[in-house]
DNA sequence: CACGGGATCGTCT
DNA sequence: GACGATCCCGTGT
């Protein structure tokens, strides 16, 4: 059957240590959400590792333990939303054991199913990059919101999780570079750890 | 197309 | 009390 074929993504995946190369991982797996029985799908074009203590861009950093980033230290494979700028909803998935706060952030997708629903939530008429094409656009075009902060993605019963469609990305077709909005975290900044697929329209512009 | 500013509020100092 | 892992719209070219 050919549903056996496409598997949720769970331990094994969001469990590993190296946030870097599970963020690499992502591209080109499958991102759902599932709210009132309507399923927005996404392919995930560009991502954002976060490495928690020894990285000065991670709220996180210095293992700085708060009300908000105390999701980051549990186990990988849980939901960590939180607002920025008063207005956007920021997804990452929490990755490796509980006790290392790391993340990654999915900053694009290419929508696939239920358009017609991502454009009515974002306001669109017609169909352009822009839609999913950022962090706080894609999740208002999946629905996400704060609301969902330590859901475990992993879950049968979820409404939000990421599947595998064996789709490969080969590391030929991966563009690394600075992650956006970070100029703050002094060498951390100029890690290349902004990761998006070659030639895709899908993925965000800024810088 | 590039740039600049306003929106808007939870979080941390 | 300041600011942010952003976005949108207006202006000018």
């Amino acid at each position: 059957m050919v549903l056996d074929k496409i598997k949720r993504l769970g331990v094994p995946f969001f469990q590993r240590d190296d946030v870097v190369q599970i963020s690499k991982d992502l591209l080109g797996k499958v991102l759902v959400t599932n709210f009132n029985n309507i399923k927005t799908i996404g392919k995930i074009v560009e991502t954002e590792a976060y490495r928690g203590p020894d990285d000065k861009a991670s709220h996180a950093y210095n293992n700085r333990f708060t009300e908000r980033t105390k999701i980051m230290y549990e186990k990988g494979g849980l939901a960590y939303v939180y607002l920025c700028y008063g207005i956007h909803h920021l997804f990452n998935v929490v990755t490796s054991k509980k006790g290392s706060p790391h993340a990654v952030l999915i900053r694009a997708i290419e929508p696939l199913e239920e358009i017609e629903t991502m454009l009515k939530r974002r306001n669109f008429d017609q169909l352009k990059p822009q839609l999913t094409a950022g962090p706080g656009v894609m999740s208002k075009a999946l629905g996400i919101t704060t609301a969902h902060n330590g859901m475990n993605i992993m879950n049968s019963n979820s409404k939000i999780w990421v599947e595998d469609h064996h789709i490969i990305i080969k590391p030929k077709d991966i563009i690394e570079s600075p992650r956006v909005g970070v100029d703050y975290a002094e060498e951390c900044a100029s890690w290349n750890w902004r990761f998006r697929i070659t030639n895709n329209k899908w993925m965000s512009k800024a810088k």
